[in-house]
DNA sequence: TTTTTAATTTATAATTAATATAATTAAAAG
DNA sequence: CTTTTAATTATATTAATTATAAATTAAAAA
């Protein structure tokens, strides 16, 4: 944790950001709950439990920031809300998801499976391929189980 | 065009909604611009052109309500706005799309690539798939022409 | 350590997208 | 033709996000 605390300390630092204790207050919850699909709103509330003086703003600016420094993606599920998804350490792609339309639940697929995929945009559309997001809609093994039991 | 009117007006009745004029003006909006990814204000103001007293509201719910017929996709590329993409006829997919981060292009492409992929989730992490969103952020044809000619 | 300075935060206010409500209108069924 | 139900309009409201100006502070320089 402090290790990774010290690696975006520095990627703010190489492009003139400071590591204020609201940021690293945010960046702390981030990595708390690095399962989860937060949406500002959630990351406001659950920062303000530990540092309850900070701005909802400072927290948007923050996941806004985080962002830009490809610290954090912002996705949408199609709700209304955005929703900010911690990159896996080192990792050059997105992470997909699997989002369930029965119970909502939402799982991630750290695997590239997108390889061959990249590789016949780049060729057949000559798109240069930097980054992507993939969710899959559907039904979960859960509530898949569920269902069989139910009939 | 008047035969894809036809048939959404069918797939209204079997829900037993009505395609009143206000909905059919939508519809003949997004046909017409089919290759585009227009948010529901773009919509509304389209629509207005031709018919001037229909309301934002009313837009909004007849996207809403294609949406759920599965007329029309609602995406996101991340700015503020769900945009509204007609789907190709039959398709049992979304299509996909290609943003270039350069000029803000958006490209379509119906091919299906992930029929590979779907197996894999359905056979590995045995999720039912039923959709996908998949889009490519990377670097348009013509932008990157535009590079090697800046250099 | 102290000073300096640019970056950042706070505390609003303002935007913007989207949805809800109540009254009115239009359409379909009997 | 009358009744019933669905849909639209014209607001009003909610919710998410962004902007602004004054006050504060982290980090580099003296």
């Amino acid at each position: 944790m402090e290790h990774r605390i010290e690696q975006i300390k520095k990627q703010l630092h190489a492009h003139s950001y400071k590591l204020t204790p609201q940021r690293e207050a945010t960046v702390r919850v981030l990595l708390e709950r690095e399962e989860d699909h937060l949406s500002a709103e959630d990351v406001y509330l659950l920062v303000k439990e530990k540092s309850p003086e900070i701005g909802l703003a400072t927290v948007y600016r923050t996941l806004e920031l985080l962002s830009e420094l490809k610290v954090v993606d912002k996705i949408n599920f199609g709700d209304g809300v955005s929703r900010y998804d911690l990159r896996k350490e080192g990792a050059k792609h997105f992470h997909h998801h699997l989002v369930c339309i029965e119970c909502g639940s939402v799982e991630e697929i750290v695997n590239d499976l997108l390889e061959d995929v990249e590789r016949i945009v780049q060729n057949e559309w000559g798109f240069e391929v930097k980054d992507h997001r993939l969710t899959f809609h559907g039904i979960c093994k859960q509530c898949q189980a569920a269902t069989v039991k139910a009939t």
